[in-house]
DNA sequence: CTAACTATTGACATCGATAACATTCGTCAA
DNA sequence: TTGACGAATGTTATCGATGTCAATAGTTAG
């Protein structure tokens, strides 16, 4: 373990008989230097095994090449499309993602935050438009690119590219009363859930309000516990409530749940009840019968977020903007 | 976009009458000044909304707080577990995981870990056991405990957490052979991923060795393009050879691809064709039927590795450690 | 009463790079 | 010949924190 001191920009000065701000510049290809002199530094360089060291280049330049990313959670397949694309995106241009979990909550999303912000991202990314006052606060006060994505304001912090829960819950759910379906019932994940999943509860009551309908129940899997667990509970819903006809979850994974746990209890889909999702994750086209459902462009959001962002960063935009990549409806087996 | 110049601890120095250091240790709670003073300097770090800044810590401290995870990919749910397991433990701890995905290749790997390197990473978790000769070098010279994790070796970079693919592979054939198959065909992701699809290979086919039997065909996915697309490759396969009885992918998603689409095309599973996968991701448990697979302890795997990493920047252990994890079988409907 | 000690606080250097400004030198137009 | 100019390089200050060692004040023991 000897532990040789590290290589700095000195070394290599020194050892190549010119200042380190002339090594500065050759290593970082800025045409100030002869093409001789940045042959040599760089040979030496090499040879040295000289390792930039980015965190003293964020302190002095002011930019880490850091985009903080807030999700919800990165542990299932929701969210993960969103943010790949992020990291692909941003990738190109070379910035580094820094994840941080909210768990669905904006106390622990403002705990998140005020540690990233620690390490002064050149942007942020952060899922919903529902935040703390000091969230908000501390956003504006980064003076760095934000953009919301994932929901859908008149007022957002800066920039937002999203998609409005509540307008597409309401069209969904007017698109399977066309289809004939009149006795819904509402199955959602934890509600306490930001707003999210109440906005799309929201829009589902008001689009069978309109037409003249009442819904026949509601059921709140109050801790997510994996999808087959859900699909228990609801398997049990379903047969406790014979009168229903569809099953309208505003989650993904308590519909594909349902929709396993049905099937094997042997309940013909959607004959003897409809069951739709809400977000299409992979998982819902493989299940049989393939679950419909509202297929988010979580992939889409996640490049134009991540677009606006590296638009910003180069100085090419100076505009916050607002973004509606909309919603479809992919319609396959269980409605 | 008034952007007031940041607060740094000198201005709450300055505010407070006391000087910068006083003020460093009172808000990293250091037991070194009065409660008095702490409360004061505490009051006045939040009324000026100060935010630590956490690249300038890094730098002179020499600590980051930051660790290094590079995988082949996070884009499916093979690696997430692992992922996430390693952020949930590490975060414990205050450490931050930066992301680096390597696409299964030796040569990107090498490049992501140069970029990752830059930033002066506490530690590293890194997939595979098979790396250039310059991310060796590279792990070994930043003097930081490294984990290799996934697979097994008797000589790794520094700790490793893992288990043997081709063991894995092999138990696995031998008692699907001791189930009555005997007909096997193997199907692989792009081979070039590493080597670890190889020594699962390997491993079956010396099973199929040790009991005389033969391999009835092999078929590779050189492009994976979704569980489905294979699965209509996979089922192709499997119409050509009747004479098979199980067909043996050495990757999850390709099995689960198979499945679904020879469910879909009705042909019978087990009892026409068996199939059975590698790694159980949560989507083989929700399919018809349920997948029968070898199960990985990717989440167990990453937290043993972040807990070395813990245990060893807290000073707790300091020897390097090899840790196999070992693998289960998991018998469900596909074989 | 003084030495010895502990608890607090401060001064200064430093981590490794880059921004801003300065300098040198050769070239070329006036 | 001179001065303006641009290319290449250098000098110095600085980003914002913390490690190290020094200093001051208050307390206790002898």
């Amino acid at each position: 373990m000897a532990s040789k001191p590290p290589v700095s920009l000195k070394d290599i000065a020194e050892a190549a008989g010119v200042s380190t701000i002339t090594v500065s510049r050759a290593l970082r290809g800025l045409s100030l230097v002869t093409p001789d002199t940045r042959r040599q530094i760089t040979e030496i360089a090499h040879r040295l095994g000289y390792v930039p060291n980015q965190v003293a280049s964020s302190l002095r330049s002011r930019k880490t090449g850091l985009i903080a990313v807030v999700m919800p959670t990165v542990a299932g397949s929701i969210f993960s499309d969103t943010v790949n694309s992020i990291s692909n995106e941003l990738g190109k241009a070379g910035y580094q993602i820094i994840i941080g979990e909210s768990s669905y909550d904006i106390e622990q999303e403002q705990a998140v935050l005020e540690a990233l912000v620690q390490r002064r991202p050149d942007g942020v990314i952060i899922a919903g438009v529902n935040h703390t006052r000091t969230s908000r606060e501390l956003l504006s006060a980064m003076n760095v690119p934000v953009v919301e994505i994932w929901d859908m304001t008149e007022d957002p912090v800066d920039s937002l590219v999203g998609f409005s829960n509540r307008h597409a819950a309401y069209e969904f759910t007017l698109a399977l009363i066309d289809k004939g379906y009149r006795r819904f019932a509402i199955a959602s994940g934890p509600m306490e859930r930001l707003n999210r999943a109440q906005q799309r509860a929201e829009g589902h009551g008001e689009a069978l309000k309109f037409k003249g309908l009442r819904s026949f129940g509601s059921i709140v899997i109050p801790h997510f516990m994996g999808m087959l667990s859900s699909g228990e509970t609801l398997l049990k819903f379903v047969k406790d409530n014979p009168e229903l006809d569809c099953l309208f979850c505003t989650n993904e994974l308590i519909a594909i749940g349902a929709t396993v746990q049905c099937r094997r209890a042997g309940i013909k889909i959607p004959d003897e009840i409809a069951i739709v999702g809400f977000g299409d994750v992979e998982a819902a086209s493989i299940i049989d019968p393939p679950l419909t459902t509202i297929c988010i462009h979580g992939a889409a959001m996640g490049q134009e977020a991540a677009r606006i962002i590296r638009d910003r960063l180069a100085g090419k935009t100076e505009e916050r903007k607002i973004l509606d990549v909309g919603f479809d409806i992919a319609w396959r087996g269980t409605a």
